[in-house]
DNA sequence: AACAACGTTTCATATTATGAACTTAACCCG
DNA sequence: CGGGTTAAGTTCATAATATGAAACGTTGTT
């Protein structure tokens, strides 16, 4: 290899990470071959980062299918990650009071580059199931919380994050700078953010941003649910009771 | 270094893991000079190491303290080996019936060596926190889930397993080989095990196994609350709940 | 102002990671 | 059956890469 790493003296240690982040939802599960042949790393190398890997249980292999998959040692990883992660245990409760409230599902989500990163989600009545999507990420542009986020990025940043053109999921998705700018700027003015039906259709999301002790957006707060139920007379009432929670979670954080 | 690796060419990702495992509940935040010393590396190694995983985001830096931390990465690997788990994804109604039923938190367990990982956990409506200890070790011999576990094992895999001696928390913890034996093979009988104050003062905990299509225990359930709402006359009504819980979810594995 | 402590960078060195080629095992399919 | 195909895992010579001692720069302290 004569490719330079980012960093000196870092080679395996990056391939290494890229085998883990090869495991998605959607390729939960690999073999030897086709991984490699995925990340364009020799075959040897690539059974001894998985070999390194399953040492250390961050993988592990299927007991039936022989395959690998992640390992316990990244059900743990993750599990520290969230608790030590204080925003989150702070907005708990008032997370939990906000998905009583609506009935609806509720979300906490931070910005990581061009997505927004659910740091915990508890479901409404309406829905049996629970906090499925915590780790998941979100195109922030065709999301609520994403664009609650993106709205206190400089317009120059923005333009760094993401990507052009805006890949688009539905035919009402965001996907030009001049609409993407005036809806943040809408946001902005009113408090939160609507995504009606951008990520995907039949769902709506109303998102309202939590700042710091220095009055810095750092997180957003959401409601999302079936454009069924929140029909356009909730939509106000909805926002509001995102807006306090925000608020409340805001305080706690010295605001 | 002279020191023979578990195997050859693995050392700097073994070090890069040990690194990341660092970061515990007790201890969610290094600097370079502690964490160095704390793994016997050199500081600049650590540093190179911290640099590379930073790079891919599964550690960050505190934007205050300028400290270490675990990072977003880490949260979605997280959550995709939990999405990955079709043990998990199959008891989650189950669970969440069982913690309505018994208005206590619920949990399902898998073993790991001589501990009981926490996979999914469902608070009952007494303590208002959700999924806190998702990834969490807990010692497999002083817990209902973990002795479930134990129970499955022949002794000589056991004796592998289990430190000598075993950790004490409580004065009931169970420490002897003999009493461990004696509780396991009453467990075996009973079909469920009881923990009451091994762990914790105050803590009681009733749980029973999952079997799979083959008929063997790959996970447990339990129901775990204070000694004081699970009073000696409750205790035989949660067993049979949690036992319930346990055979739909071994059902719904082809049993 | 001198010192101390810590993060970061440099660089010569050889240890360690690498990948081409090989071995082994399982599995088709004629 | 049995010869052929595929994929997992192993070996080993090579040099590229990780290593750590020492130097550097920055910040805070006495």
């Amino acid at each position: 290899m004569t490719t330079t790493s980012p960093y000196p003296g870092t080679q395996s240690v990056v391939r290494a990470i890229s085998v883990l982040k090869a495991f998605t939802d959607e390729h939960p599960e690999w073999s030897l071959t086709p991984l490699a042949q995925e990340l364009g790393l020799n075959k040897a190398t690539t059974f001894r980062l998985l070999t390194a890997l399953e040492s250390e249980s961050l993988i592990m292999r299927d007991p039936q299918s022989e395959k690998y998959r992640l390992g316990p040692a990244i059900v743990t990883l993750g599990g520290r990650a969230l608790r030590a992660n204080s925003l989150r245990v702070v907005s708990q409760g008032e997370l939990q009071a906000l998905a009583a409230e609506t009935n609806e599902t509720a979300s906490l989500e931070v910005l990581h580059g061009k997505e927004a990163l659910v740091l915990d989600e508890i479901a409404g009545n309406h829905v049996m199931t629970g906090s499925q999507s915590i780790g998941s990420r979100w195109p922030a542009h065709a999301t609520s919380t994403g664009k609650v986020l993106l709205a206190a990025l400089p317009e120059q940043r923005l333009r760094q994050v993401l990507p052009t053109p805006m890949p688009s999921y539905t035919p009402h998705t965001i996907t030009s700078w001049d609409a993407l700018l005036r809806d943040l700027a809408a946001t902005r003015v009113r408090g939160y953010a609507v995504a009606r039906e951008e990520l995907e259709i039949g769902l709506l999301a109303i998102g309202a941003p939590v700042l710091n002790h220095d009055g810095q957006t750092v997180a957003a707060v959401s409601i999302a649910g079936p454009t069924l139920r929140l029909t356009a007379q909730r939509e106000s009432e909805i926002a509001a009771l995102v807006c306090a929670c925000a608020a409340r979670i805001s305080r706690r954080l010295g605001l």
